[in-house]
DNA sequence: CTGTTAGCGCGTTCAT
DNA sequence: ATGAACGCGCTAACAG
C-alpha cells in the first residue's frame, strides 16, 4: 500500500497556501480563480497526487452519477450490444452504469430498484418486457425510468425501441413473397409485449395475403436456443408441417436449425428459417441467417440520452422513440419446394 | 412525482418520538435497541416509506460498496458468463458491479481506473490480458485489484483462472490421439499471455509426440469470428495444409468453420476444428464444436470472493487460484482422412 | 478573486 | 437502552 493514500483537500489547501474553497473552485470552476493561484493549486494537486473524493461530492450534490441497467440476461449478445450503446453516452455525461442482470428473478429486480431508492443510482433503464413491480407507484413513477427494447403499451415512461409490428409484418411478407403459404411462428414468452407485437405483424401479413391463420403453426419458446429446438419439434409433429418458420429471435432460429439438421432436413431447401435481431452469430452460422436487424447501438444511445434528459431537466413525457429496422436477406430462406 | 420524496432520518425520528441515533441503530444494529422502541421505529420507517440514503452512508463509511469489472468486450458471451458469476457474489456481499467495457481503448480503461481512485468504486476485477497501466504504481498496487481469466506472469495481485498450458496440451494431445500429425493453431492477440500459454501447451503436446513444430501451421487471430475466418484462409494457402486446426477460442473456431464450408470443405471429414471456452453457441453450431470447457461461473465467483477478502481484511497475497477445465468432445473433430 | 462559515445525512463517540 | 453532539469531504452562500 502507498504511504499517502487518501490525500484530502485540506492538505492540498494548506500546502498550496490557500483555502479549501479555492482548491474546490480550481477543480470544478477554474474560471472563478485567478490564473496565478489556479496554477499554484493545480501544481500542488499534481504534486500530492490528489484525487477528489467523489463519494463526498456525490453526497453533497445528492447525485450518485450512476444509472442501473436492468437486463434479463447479460449473456445474450443482443442485450450486450445495447448496453454498450448505453455505456457510451453514459460515460460522455459522467455517469457510470451499474449492471443489473436479473436472470429473470424478481428478487434481484427488486434489489436493483432498491439501489435507486437508496440513492446509489439516479435512474433506471429497463430492458425487460415488463415494468419493475416496485416502480409502479400509485400516482405515477417514483423513479426516473426509461424502457428500451420492449415496447410497453401505455407505459408511464419514455420508451425507445423499434416498431415490432411493422418489422414482423415485413419479414412475414418476405416469406410469402418467396412463395410460402404454410408459415410457422416460434414465439417468445407470452408475457412479453414484444411477442404480442410480432405476432400481430405476422398475422397482419398473413391476412393481407389472404392466408388463413392456423394455430397448429404456432409454437411457444422463451428466446433461448434450446427452446427454439423444442418448439420446432412440436411444429413438425403434425400432419402438415410448415415450409417456413419465423422465429421471433435469432437464438431460437439457431436452435430450430440445429433440430432440422439433426433430423436430416436441409435449410433452406426443405425448410426456410428466419430470425429476428441480427446478432453477430447470425452471419456465421450455417446457413447464414435471414433476419431483422435492429439498431442496437442506437437504441442504447437513445435510451441513455433520454434518461439523462430526465435526470437533468426533468422532462419525462412518456414519448415513444421508434428506431428503424432492416430486413437482412442471407441464405436461410428460399422458395418452397415444388409441389408443396 | 410523489409528494414526499426524500424522507430523512430526522423526520422518522421525530415522528417516532426518538432520536436519530436510535433510528440509525434500529436499522443497522437492531440488537442494541429495546424490542419496544425497535418495533415503534420500524413501524414508522414503514409508514413513511423511509429509505436510508446510502450515498450518505457510503460517504460516512468511506466505502462505495461497488466494484468495477474491466472487460474488453461485453458482447463476448464468455465474458458475460464470468460477469454473472461476479455479480452473484457481489450482491451477496452488498456490492454493486460497475460495468467497464473498454472496447480495447486505453482511455476508457483509464476512466474506469479513475472511478476507484476517486472512491466511486472500492476495487477492480480485470478481465483483460494485461494490467491497467495506471494501476502499476512504483512500489506496488495502488488499488485493490484481482486478475481473472488471463493469467499474468508475476502479477502483483491475486489471479484466478485456469491452467491454459495444461488445457491446450490436453486438447492437442486429443487431436494427436485421433491420428493427426499436421495440426494448425489459430492464436489470439500476441499481447495476451493466454495466447502464450496455450501456444506453449500446444507445442508441448507436439514435442511429446515427437512431431516437429512448423511455423507455417500457425496463424494469428484476435478472438473474433472474422479473424478466425481470415486466419484459416492463410493456413490453407500453403502447399501442405493441416488436417486439424486448434483455435484458441470458440468464436475463431466458428469463423474458421464458416470459411471451410464456404470453400466446399467438410468439417470434420476434410478438416477437424476445435475451439476453447465452450460458449453456448458451441453446442448449437454445425457441427457441434469439440472444445475446452471453462468454469466461467466459478471463475467469476472466486474472483469476487477474493476481491471481497482484500476489501474486508486486507489479505492481498498474490496467490494464483487455478480452476479445473474439461475437454468436451462433440463432432467437429475426427480422425484424418486415409492417405493423408 | 478569495476566505470563512454552514451544512448535506448519516454513524459514532460520549454521556446519561 | 437512549440522546446530544461531532465530523466525514465537499460545495454553496456570504463577506471581505
Amino acid at each position: 500500500m502507498s504511504s499517502s493514500r487518501a490525500t484530502s483537500i485540506r492538505q492540498v489547501a494548506r500546502q498550496a497556501g490557500v483555502s479549501i474553497a479555492t482548491v474546490s473552485r480550481a477543480l470544478t470552476t477554474p474560471d472563478k480563480v485567478s490564473d496565478k493561484t489556479l496554477k499554484k493549486v493545480l501544481a500542488q494537486v499534481e504534486r500530492s497526487r490528489y484525487k477528489p473524493n467523489l463519494l463526498a461530492r456525490n453526497f453533497r450534490s445528492k447525485r450518485a452519477y450512476a444509472v442501473v441497467v436492468l437486463v434479463p440476461n447479460i449473456a445474450n449478445p443482443f442485450f450486450a450490444e445495447i448496453i454498450r450503446g448505453i455505456e457510451q453516452v453514459a460515460q460522455q455525461h459522467g455517469y457510470a452504469v451499474l449492471l443489473g442482470d436479473t436472470e429473470g428473478r424478481e428478487d434481484r429486480e427488486a434489489y436493483y430498484v432498491g439501489l435507486v431508492e437508496t440513492r446509489q443510482a439516479d435512474g433506471l433503464i429497463q430492458l425487460h418486457p415488463r415494468l419493475p413491480k416496485i416502480a409502479q407507484g400509485a400516482g405515477g413513477l417514483e423513479i426516473p425510468l426509461v424502457n428500451a427494447c420492449e415496447y410497453i403499451e401505455d407505459a408511464p415512461c419514455p420508451r425507445v425501441g423499434i416498431d415490432n409490428v411493422a418489422a414482423a409484418r415485413e419479414m412475414t411478407a418476405y416469406l410469402i413473397g418467396l412463395g410460402h403459404r404454410r408459415i410457422g411462428a416460434i414465439l417468445g414468452p407470452n408475457t412479453s409485449p414484444l411477442t404480442t407485437d410480432r405476432l400481430r405483424g405476422y398475422k397482419l401479413a398473413l391476412k393481407a395475403a389472404k392466408i388463413a391463420a392456423d394455430d397448429s403453426l404456432i409454437a411457444q419458446g422463451d428466446f433461448t436456443m434450446s427452446s427454439g429446438r423444442a418448439a420446432i419439434a412440436e411444429l413438425f409433429n403434425v400432419k402438415e408441417a410448415p415450409t417456413a418458420v419465423f422465429c421471433f429471435n435469432d437464438e431460437m432460429a439457431l436452435g430450430a436449425i440445429r433440430w432440422l439438421k439433426s433430423t436430416g432436413r436441409s435449410v433452406p431447401n426443405d425448410v426456410s428459417v428466419v430470425g429476428f435481431d441480427d446478432i453477430e452469430f447470425a452471419s456465421f452460422c450455417d446457413p447464414p441467417l435471414t433476419t431483422i436487424e435492429q439498431p442496437t447501438r442506437e437504441i442504447g444511445n437513445k435510451a441513455m440520452s433520454v434518461l439523462f434528459e430526465m435526470l437533468s431537466g426533468g422532462k419525462s413525457e412518456p414519448a415513444l422513440h421508434a428506431l428503424p429496422t432492416k430486413l437482412i436477406v442471407r441464405d436461410s430462406a428460399a422458395p418452397p419446394r415444388r409441389g408443396k
